[in-house]
DNA sequence: TCTGGGGTCCTAGGACCC
DNA sequence: TCTGGGGTCCTAGGACCC
């Protein structure tokens, strides 16, 4: 037994999306599921999640439908119904709030920070993966750990249904050798660079030289990189009510646009969304931007600031200025806009459990 | 193989002011 | 007449997350 102490769980649904399809829809149970876009593997769209049995045959989050129909062509495909994940997701978190002393940090849909103050964490895990299986009939994983960090990243050793703990203690052991891809804000280009300055695993950038990393990569984001490789950083949970900053909408087209008015006509009907999403918050907006993606693959974004208002009409004519910007005749596969909110003046900067915060 | 949608934050470079 | 340097804001783009 350890002595009492604050600690940091990880709390992650296994397979969150296709379990609840298969809880909708029982029959699937031991079934390829493959949920993403519309359900129409013949669209433009990826892969949400897929079911355990679909990723034993190689298809997982982020792969294009058409792949995947291709890999397993007797999949069962169906499409992302937000409401019901955000349903049952807000009865994930009430049962983590509902934790003596749970201090509950939402990061997404299936997953959240849990901050206790316990001398067994591992029997905190398991009251928590209980009470989570008895209310909503789903199965998570837990991360402990004495930062964020280390709760995080060891969930994924936990999965499926499991606890595993992570500390300062054996995190060198158990991450030194691992490529740095296998980081929490280490993505692919990011370990692309590393490589290049001759840094492969967890251990070479924990100890890597902080110069050479601010030089490569920013006075904020190089040694960040570093003390994310020694999973240190924040160790405790917060609490603070998400604000959001931006509202936006992206819609990929299923045939490439060209023609201007077709264009025009797409983003209005966007923008109506995304105002219709401020004005729900009563926030004016104060910046406007455009994203396009031409086909076959390459993105451009306008943005524009612009004085806090509320007047839709204003504000459309302003988003329609930048999306006049876009390249005539040049083939559009995506269009997004997005709407920046006026913060409220007790809005703490920089609390989000993004990146920076850790 | 052919690449979603909704977010967050960081950086470089230019404009502008003092 | 010619010109330094710091601070801040804005734009555009990049990277990453779920």
């Amino acid at each position: 037994m350890d002595e009492v102490r604050d600690w940091v769980l990880h709390v992650d649904l296994d397979q969150f999306v296709a379990a609840v399809e298969v809880l909708r829809h029982p029959e699937l149970a031991g079934l390829p599921v493959i949920v993403g876009g519309r359900g129409d593997p013949t669209e433009r769209a990826v892969v949400s999640t897929a079911s355990y049995e679909a990723r034993q045959k190689g298809v997982g989050s982020g792969m294009p439908l058409k792949v995947a129909a291709r890999r397993i062509p007797d999949a069962v495909f169906l499409p992302v119904d937000r409401e019901a994940y955000e349903a049952v997701s807000a009865e994930v978190m009430a049962v983590l709030r509902a934790q003596p002393g749970a201090t509950v940090q939402v990061l997404g849909w299936d997953e959240a920070f849990v901050g206790v103050t316990t001398d067994d964490p591992e029997a905190v895990a398991r009251a928590i993966q209980a009470a989570v299986l008895a209310r909503t009939r789903l199965h998570c994983s837990v991360g402990i750990g004495d930062t964020l960090v280390r709760a995080k990243v060891a969930t994924g050793f936990g999965k499926p249904r499991g606890v595993f703990r992570l500390t300062r203690d054996d995190w060198g052991t158990v991450m030194g050798a691992r490529p740095v891809l296998e980081l929490w804000g280490i993505g692919s280009k990011v370990s692309a660079r590393l490589a290049k300055l001759g840094i492969g695993t967890v251990a070479e950038l924990a100890s890597a030289d902080l110069d050479a990393l601010a030089t490569e990569f920013g006075p904020r984001m190089g040694p960040w990189y570093a003390e994310l490789a020694r999973g240190e950083g924040a160790s405790s949970v917060d609490d603070t009510p998400f604000v959001a900053r931006n509202h936006s909408r992206e819609t990929t087209f299923q045939r490439d646009l060209v023609e201007t008015a077709d264009l025009e006509r797409a983003a209005r009907g966007m923008l109506d969304q995304v105002l219709d999403d401020v004005a729900a918050e009563g926030r004016p907006v104060v910046g406007l931007g455009v994203k396009v993606r031409y086909a076959p693959f390459s993105d451009k974004t306008f943005t524009r600031r612009i004085a806090a208002t509320s007047d839709r009409v204003a504000v459309t004519e302003e988003a329609l200025r930048l999306v006049a910007r876009i390249e005539p005749g040049r083939p559009v596969r995506l269009l997004g806009i997005r709407a920046e909110m006026a913060m409220p003046d007790d809005a703490r900067k920089g609390h989000t459990p993004t990146r920076s915060g850790w």
